[in-house]
RNA sequence: GCCGCAAUAGCUCAGUCGGUAGAGCACAUCAUUCGUAAUGAUGGGGUCGGGGGUUCGAAUCCCUCUUGCGGCACCA
């Protein structure tokens, strides 16, 4: 028989004869490691145990503990999620229960709905089967047979699975004991390896096999962990992410509400339009230095307009039609880019107008699907900082390339350090020849690559008239968010009739990039209040600073004080309410108000203030001046303190 | 849009079997002038999301619409 060599995780090897199960290897090495094993990685794959090592393979034994074995506890989880809910409500039918971040779910077909009430149960059979230690074996079956044992079982969702298996590939049928599942594997050795660190957490409807056109399965979500210990950190992590749930944190610092006159419509108060403002002011001034010039444009247009662009065909039932005296049909822009071709369109342009770049704070209307509407993070009305870019082909490289530097930029200055790029090509409903958008690939690419920057590939998700560069910055709790793109488009400017005059006088079509950074900056705004949990850095905060008395005989102090932070150029409002200090330290520390200017009689006296920093309970008491400075300098828009570094330098 | 759940005072929530609505916070008034996360008293505040139905009687049961929440699908 021939021999294959392991080599162990220490450097040491080991030949054995081909064949050899995982088991046999531990057991030879010493029975307590083969009943701590519960799986084994062969060149860093995770493998059953019980599986015959058939080639050369750097091995390592893995025990529940290990990293590794996460997600082979997790999948278990599945299944014997799977059975408890098969022998609880006879008649379901299983269809697919793979591992996600931090859990897995199975999706199950069963008429009557699941209840939360039935999670508690379900999970009590879990713990019953988990008892029960029932070893999991893994079975090859002949695809003929394979359809018969489901066939029989009625499960038709696993009779698609196995006619979706290519031919070839083997069909692996799981069993732990009298219950079994159609499942590439791999798994530990029992169920009981599964342990009490598992939760259900949701019940949720999901299409079968991801396809809005399939009939609709019951998902069942759980998380399951290592330990307990892990199971409850992760649950108080879930608690803590609540708490900074843009939505409630919204409404604790008075920033916005929704209403149901309007839904997917943002009401913004004062100190949240303050926050927008601040934004939009910041991304102007970036956009002026950039060399972009700001314009407006309408709001509602002819639908003829729309039909040119593509928009009416691949959007029409999700745009906002007017109905006027005039009997025309006008449409609320969805977005911005036909508009911006008008104004390019308006005037000869010559060669030596390029590279144009336009930008608007436009807002844009879509009637997004209601179960879409997600507080600011997906609203149907909202703001893009948007821009085009008019230029040649030949121009397209080096813009997409300072606009990639741009956006990095501008990301660091919010506090998004990990960000991470998609490439979006060609989605199947599209407008324009494939010979274009081969050029337009191939452009995106070359930018891409002359930046320098590592990108993961996101097939068909290009715009239906262009490849897209998609920006996702990971916040401080690990989560992604797609905020900024940029799309290089050779169809639009061609099909609304936009031309240049080349150097040779001929009419020539201009490429237009598109380009947003913050993307959508109620998105955007919604993203900052997680990111930071609602603590924002001094420049972007609301209200910057609270001017609190202690006692009244301290009022006129406390506005004088009011007016010079004012005078300053700072955001800061007073408190002079007949309210104990502590009160007001916890008001507008709720309200997450960075910094408190404490006075009382001492502070009118010497005029200092005492200032206090939201989280800290530290009082440093200064020379009014002396904290006007300090706050102004810490107030300073990222953009100007790079404009005041350059002028000294 | 689809599956499920929910909607009671500005907010958070209680309300049993169908018998006519309650708390805390917030708000107003009064007292209190206080040194860094809730001072006390008093008072006002409700079409129980909208519409329809069952019933002698509906916050409560049924239907329907709206909105929200958790997912799925969608995202120019």
């Amino acid at each position: 028989m021939s021999q294959v060599s392991l080599t162990f995780p220490d450097g040491a090897k080991r030949a054995v004869s081909a064949g050899t199960t995982g088991l046999d290897v531990a057991k030879s090495i010493s029975p307590s490691l083969a009943k701590r094993t519960v799986a084994m990685s062969l060149d860093g794959k995770l493998a059953d145990l019980k599986a015959p090592i058939k080639a050369d393979a750097a091995i390592k034994f893995l025990t529940r503990e290990d990293q590794e074995a996460l997600e082979l506890i997790r999948h278990d989880a599945a299944h014997v999620m799977a059975q408890a809910v098969q022998e609880l409500y006879p008649g379901t039918q299983v269809t697919i229960g793979p591992v996600i971040d931090n859990g897995f779910y199975y999706d199950f077909a069963r008429d009557e709905p699941f209840t939360p009430d039935d999670l508690p149960k379900i999970e009590a059979k879990m713990r019953e089967i988990i008892a029960r230690d029932a070893p999991f074996s893994c079975e090859v079956m002949e695809r003929k047979q394979a359809k018969k044992l489901f066939k029989e079982k009625g499960e038709v969702f696993k009779l698609e699975l196995i006619d979706a298996i290519p031919e070839g590939d083997e069909i692996k049928i799981y069993s732990q004991r009298e219950w079994l599942d159609l499942c590439r594997g791999p798994h530990m050795t029992s169920t009981g390896k599964v342990g009490k660190g598992f939760k259900l957490l949701k019940i949720a409807g999901a299409y079968w096999r991801g396809d809005s056109n399939n009939p609709m399965l019951q998902r069942i979500y759980g998380t399951a962990w290592a330990s307990e210990e892990q199971l409850n950190a992760y649950l108080h992590q879930l608690e803590e992410a609540e708490k900074r749930d843009h939505r409630r944190l919204g409404r604790e610092m008075d920033l916005f509400h929704f209403q149901e006159e309007a839904p997917g419509a943002v009401f913004w108060h004062p100190k949240g339009w303050a926050l927008f403002r601040t934004l939009i002011g910041y991304m102007r001034r970036r956009q002026q230095a950039w060399g972009y010039r700001e314009v407006n444009s309408p709001d509602m247009l002819d639908r003829g307009l729309w039909e040119l662009s593509g928009h009416w065909e691949k959007f029409g039932d999700h745009m906002y039609v007017t109905e006027t005296p005039d009997e025309r049909i006008y449409a609320c822009k969805p977005m911005n880019c036909p508009g911006h071709v008008q104004l390019f369109k308006h005037g000869l342009k010559s060669y030596r107008d390029l590279p144009l770049k336009i930008a608007e704070f436009g807002k844009v209307h879509r009637y997004e699907p209601s179960g879409a509407l997600h507080g600011l993070l997906r609203v149907r009305h909202f703001t893009q900082d948007d821009a085009h870019i008019f230029c040649t082909e030949d121009q397209i490289t080096d813009e997409c390339v300072r606009l990639n530097e741009q956006m990095l930029a501008i990301y660091r200055d919010f506090g998004f350090d990990n960000v991470r790029i998609k490439f979006a090509d060609r989605p199947d409903k599209r407008v324009g020849a494939d010979a274009v958008w081969d050029k337009a690939e191939a452009a995106l690419k070359r930018a891409v690559e002359a930046a320098g920057l590592t990108y993961e590939f996101n097939p068909g998700e290009g715009a239906f008239y262009g490849p897209k560069l998609e920006y996702v910055l990971r916040d401080a709790i690990g989560r992604d968010w797609q905020c900024g793109t940029i799309q290089v488009d050779l169809n639009l400017p061609g099909r609304l009739g936009a031309f240049y005059i080349g150097p040779d006088g001929d009419k020539t079509v201009p490429v237009m990039i598109h380009r947003a950074m913050f993307g959508s900056l109620e998105r955007f705004t919604g993203i900052l209040i997680e990111h930071h949990a609602g603590h924002l850095p001094l420049w972007l905060a609301p209200v910057q600073a609270m001017v609190a008395t202690i006692v009244s005989d301290a009022d006129s102090y406390a506005n004088e004080v009011l007016e010079a932070l004012k005078a300053a150029g700072l955001r800061a409002e007073v408190d002079l309410r007949n309210e104990k200090i502590n009160y007001k330290v916890r008001e507008h520390s709720l309200a997450k108000i960075p910094v408190m200017l404490v006075v009382g009689k001492r502070e009118a006296e010497e005029n200092t203030v005492s200032v206090r920093r939201l989280g800290s309970q530290e009082q440093q008491v200064m020379t009014l001046d002396a904290a006007i400075k300090m706050l102004t300098d810490e107030a300073v828009p990222p953009d100007r303190h790079e404009a005041a570094q350059t002028k000294a330098a």
